[in-house]
DNA sequence: GAGTGGTCTAGACCACCCC
DNA sequence: GGGTGGTCTAGACCACTCT
């Protein structure tokens, strides 16, 4: 089993990693499933365990599987504990890593403007939801979001299911429309607070903000959700690690 | 080549890891040099290669060496033309991605406050050299930055060499000191800029700025230096990628 | 051609989980 | 006990770099 051309040589693990992808992505293997075993695996691919093992050991990597030894190896969920505040880099300088709680301001739809059209790869004139949220920590503003997301792939977004559902967003986005979020690229800034913004995270305006702005990505690198958020950090700091 | 006790049980791809590590420490071999080929290692340590390659694919991963196809394995070093820009995670939103200048305000010694003392683990009292500077993209004051670095590791850390030396501050210290980052934490927060900071970076006081304290690493996980960055983003952004 | 890292395989055995 | 992932090995061969 190999092929080896040299001009444009790609490996059979990666070859393999795109193979577990496009199942992903075809949806044969929810979120919170068991993907088949190793062993299976390398027979359906006709390759060995070795070689199956270096393609999952790659997307368990990156997040999109979880191995558990002993268990067998699983689509990464946003609604497992450990991943629902995977996304959210903000937390409170003191106290715990609570869930912060999340009030929803507004659900409406709209074309998308130039920026969102741009960063998602939408065509010219397309709808997009719009969802307008507060997050508090233990209670007080701390971070209001504006998210985007493309009417095409959010079809029937109910704001009352969504006021309901409890656990995280993306948890909510994955178990609705059975979009997982892989990743995100965050551009972040220092703005001042205007008047509707110092309303509603109750500060002064002209206060100091973390503007986050954010494109999230599903299976195979595809931008699906814009969102700025902006946020008090008095009590709280964004975190990060620089490797 | 085998001793697996259950209770506590630790890969020997892991205490191969630690054994380089330890060299690295030792400064057995400095950044920029060819570390032994897998088979030598493999020799050295007793392992088959394929064990010595899990502990060297996992310290590549973590940036700490560089393999190349080839050629060899070698220590990451700062003076590397893809590390220079690593740790700056702020960059122009439009324009491509220079070498921004420094200009240094001061380089004074002082005993280390209280937050510096705890996030570098030093014991009460000791002294530390605090270096004060500017970064500027083309030409406009961009991030103004105040390090602390304990003196006993940096002895005799001196102003002028500093000001002259080419490339990033981190290639300095490797180059000067034998310490090399590896990895930081970084906590931001948007603060409102005082009067001092206000004229330095040319900006009205008041006006909204990134602030990203930054704690850095050393081989084995050795807090060495803190560093707090006032940022003016109205024309620049730190960028993240959440995975 | 020699030396390096990179891929792929096959097989043995261990650690963990659950029935 | 049987299945799963995790470790370790030995060997064959490929891709890349330099001499």
């Amino acid at each position: 089993m190999k092929t080896l051309a040299s001009p444009s040589f790609r490996p059979l693990y990666d070859q393999i990693k795109i193979l577990i992808t496009q199942s992903l992505i075809a949806g044969e293997w929810r979120p919170g499933d068991a993907i088949p075993s190793e062993i299976e695996l390398a027979n359906r691919f006709h390759v060995s365990q070795g070689t199956v093992r270096k393609a999952i050991d790659a997307l368990a990597a990156e997040n999109i599987l979880v191995r558990r030894q002993g268990k067998g190896t699983f689509v990464a969920s946003h609604s497992q504990e450990r991943a629902t505040t995977r996304f959210l880099r903000v937390s409170p300088d003191s106290a715990s890593g609570e869930f912060p709680g999340s009030e929803f301001l507004s659900v409406t739809r709209a074309r998308a403007p130039e920026l969102t059209l741009r960063l998602l790869d939408l065509r010219a004139g397309a709808s997009i939801h719009i969802i307008r949220r507060l997050l508090k920590f233990a209670g007080k503003p701390a971070i209001l979001d504006e998210i985007h997301l493309p009417s095409s792939l959010f079809k029937g977004l109910d704001e009352s299911v969504m006021r309901s559902h409890k656990g995280s967003f993306y948890g909510y986005l994955e178990g609705q429309f059975g979009i997982t979020m892989i990743r995100a690229e965050e551009r972040i800034k220092a703005v001042a607070a205007d008047a509707v913004h110092a309303e509603l995270l109750h500060v002064q305006q002209g206060a100091p903000l973390l503007c986050v702005d954010r494109v999230a990505y599903t299976y195979g690198d595809r931008p699906v959700e814009w969102r700025r958020g902006l946020c008090v950090t008095e009590e709280c700091s964004y975190i990060n690690e620089v490797t």
